[in-house]
DNA sequence: ACGTTGAGATTGCCG
DNA sequence: CGGCAATGTCAACGT
């Protein structure tokens, strides 16, 4: 990783065109050869980037008109960004070497996972047919039975947003097509729910649940412990 | 901006939990006190981050049982983001000042502007009525009139995908309810269309159409000329 | 390679 | 402050 605190100008020109006038930045040149601009505040996003793959070439002072440094990225796809340096106030490099990567607890897959093993947490009597299970438009994330056998299709969200009802509206109308499933109804599952989502998934008939992911995990625990 | 470049482990409890084993990594604070925790590789997206504002508090190493320095990053929201330094390998700071932003063209906006320019590349003989119309559930990108004098809903879209075929279905929907508008179409309107999109679009009653940025911003230039 | 979906999405806008 | 839509979204995963 090379990184360049320098008074710099940049310039991006490929999906959109952008321009940022000289300011102090730092210039981030990781070793896969990606670079990212950086302000000195907002967040992670830097200002402008390139992902990899692509070439970085510094065009030396002399082969300018200005007398200024240039660093060209392009990538296969046309894109490019140049860099300007007006004055460098620091320069340092280092090799880190491979990172063994994040470890992760807590994204929809494990709230849809502990789901699965409590249906019932959904809806008395719930009983799970399959996780993932497969339509022509992509799969649906839990189809189970209820007490009185019919078909419900269940939609899992982290954060319910109008977009999942909309999902699961889409899913619903495709199991429909399927007449060895008989009528299909639609719950709307996610950790919180937004009042839009609430009234939306009602307004297609579909019921809605908001879960705990804590005391899900919780029962999970407890059933380690019958053990 | 204090940049520290360290051999580390991470850990981040908050909206989820996460955990980075030990390895050289970069540490990036930056003046509004935002943290973000890079790898050498893997876009400009960060390992791990703390948004601003937040409050950071280094532990010295005679505070800690195994005499290792911590950072202790804090949001408002109960997040914690604790990083453990086992060797630092380098550390600089540097004061950026602020940055003037950044300038774009290119997006969606700027298309929108164009099409209410120049209705005529979406389709022959549509005159616009208003861009931004209001109804209960946000505004309808662009209203039009089309050469029968029946109302046209155009939704506008950078790239075309499924979720703005339905935002344009439920403004349908919703301007239908207005009976003094009549019977109202859509047209999905986007530099480019994915196939599934285009067949939503053709089952729900609309049409669409692929528009060119550069030739419309070259009509744009054309106009400029007759001056 | 392409398409779909999730994300600690982030960010900006407007009510 | 909360909801909503755009983003050069990115990144992971399945076909």
């Amino acid at each position: 990783m090379r990184l360049v605190i320098a008074r710099c100008s940049v310039d991006y020109a490929g999906r959109l065109d952008a321009h940022l006038p000289e300011a102090n930045r730092l210039i981030m040149v990781k070793a896969d050869g990606c670079v990212a601009v950086h302000a000195d505040g907002g967040a992670y996003k830097p200002l402008n980037w390139m992902n990899a793959p692509n070439t970085l070439v510094e065009l030396d002072a002399s082969d300018s008109e200005d007398g200024l440094v240039r660093w060209v990225v392009t990538s296969p796809k046309k894109e490019t960004l140049t860099i300007t340096l007006h004055e460098v106030l620091s320069d340092v490099a280092e090799e880190l070497g491979e990172d063994p990567g994040l470890q992760k607890d807590g994204v929809e897959a494990h709230l849809q996972e502990l789901l699965a093993e409590n249906p019932d947490t959904i809806e008395d009597g719930l009983k799970l047919v399959r996780r993932e299970y497969p339509t022509a438009i992509g799969p649906v994330d839990l189809l189970c039975r209820d007490e009185t056998d019919q078909v419900v299709a269940i939609e899992v969200k982290r954060r319910g947003e109008i977009d999942g009802v909309e999902q699961l509206a889409r899913y619903i109308e495709r199991l429909s097509l399927d007449s060895s499933l008989g009528d299909v109804r639609g719950v709307y599952v996610a950790q919180s729910i937004k009042p839009q989502a609430k009234v939306l998934a009602e307004s297609r008939g579909f019921t809605w649940v908001e879960v705990d992911y804590d005391e899900l995990r919780g029962m999970k625990s407890d059933e380690l412990k019958l053990f």
